[in-house]
DNA sequence: GTCTATAGTGCGATAGAC
DNA sequence: GTCTATCGCACTATAGAC
């Protein structure tokens, strides 16, 4: 259900995904859907929540080796590979403006964000350090809807942002 | 009016943007906005016109010189300055599904696109090429609009975002 | 847990007065 | 060129049978 939002979400937006079409999606009645969830805010809360545990779940296993480049590299890979293997999910958590408000002040999503900015700066955390790993999420996650990639093979492409991600921190090939 | 539609898609997506919002923007009412657009679509369709003109005018500003280095150079500055000046507006083109949907196989879009990373790899169109512009368009376009940067003055971002850009494209400091 | 039925609201769009 | 008024429709949400 919550796969089936995100889904919908990203192909039309949150704006103009509705309940009917969630529940014709998963293929039982919008009373099915409310019964799970009480209104459509809370679909759309589940569904980036859902969409931001990967995201947490990458930083975890990169957070499993000593801070330096080896977790960097890590790090890099593991948002490359989602990137890619949610081409338009992990776009829309980070650029749709409903989703956006949802995570404004939200502190799962701070803690996050600020493991991945330690791990890609280290305890640095002024203006340099911010714009590098704004600029690094938002290159993979977006380009990989751009219209230039997109009848790219996943593995061609997975190759070429690996290696301008690590060209882009200074990392070895 | 124009100008109203697309700040309102910024902030509450396509699909989330009502006509009457968009009245209620410039201070008439729907009847008059329907003067001037028949349809909501011929107004979305505008709006993503008149950001792309301002991506086209920045690439028609690099083509003025002589493909190389100094041109990647007054693109790179160009692309910098617009998205810092519209933070949200700009990636909205790019990211919002209604959109993209509608710049899809788009001539003019296309012949923009096709321009820009020209300027940026020349004669190159392989997938690596590809890649290279995706990323530098999606790095600059996506980082301006994260939360890492939301308080961050123009001026400093500007720098910043400039400084990784002409990294990232191997120019001079 | 899924269904039908329906309330209440706001939507895109149209018609016609001024 | 802007207004009011209104149509038909789809929306979120609720209530209650099975």
């Amino acid at each position: 259900m919550v796969n089936a939002a995100l889904k919908l979400f990203s192909r039309h937006g949150v704006g103009g995904t509705s309940l009917q079409m969630i529940a014709d999606e998963i293929g039982v009645t919008k009373g099915a859907v409310y019964h799970q969830y009480p209104t459509k805010d809370q679909i759309v809360l589940a569904a980036a929540e859902a969409e931001l545990a990967n995201v947490e779940q990458v930083v975890r296993n990169a957070e499993a080796w000593p801070p330096g480049r080896k977790a960097q590299g890590v790090l890099v890979e593991g948002i490359v590979d989602l990137a890619i293997a949610r081409r338009r999910e992990m776009g829309t958590i980070l650029t749709d403006p409903v989703i956006a408000d949802h995570f404004e002040g939200d502190a799962v999503f701070a803690d996050v964000m600020h493991r991945l900015r330690r791990l890609m700066t280290g305890d640095e955390s002024g203006p340099e350090a911010r714009v590098r790993t704004a600029t690094l999420i938002a290159a993979i996650s977006g380009a990989v809807v751009h219209p230039f990639v997109a009848g790219l093979d996943d593995e061609v492409l997975r190759v070429e942002l690996l290696r301008l991600a690590r060209r882009f921190l200074g990392l070895p090939n």
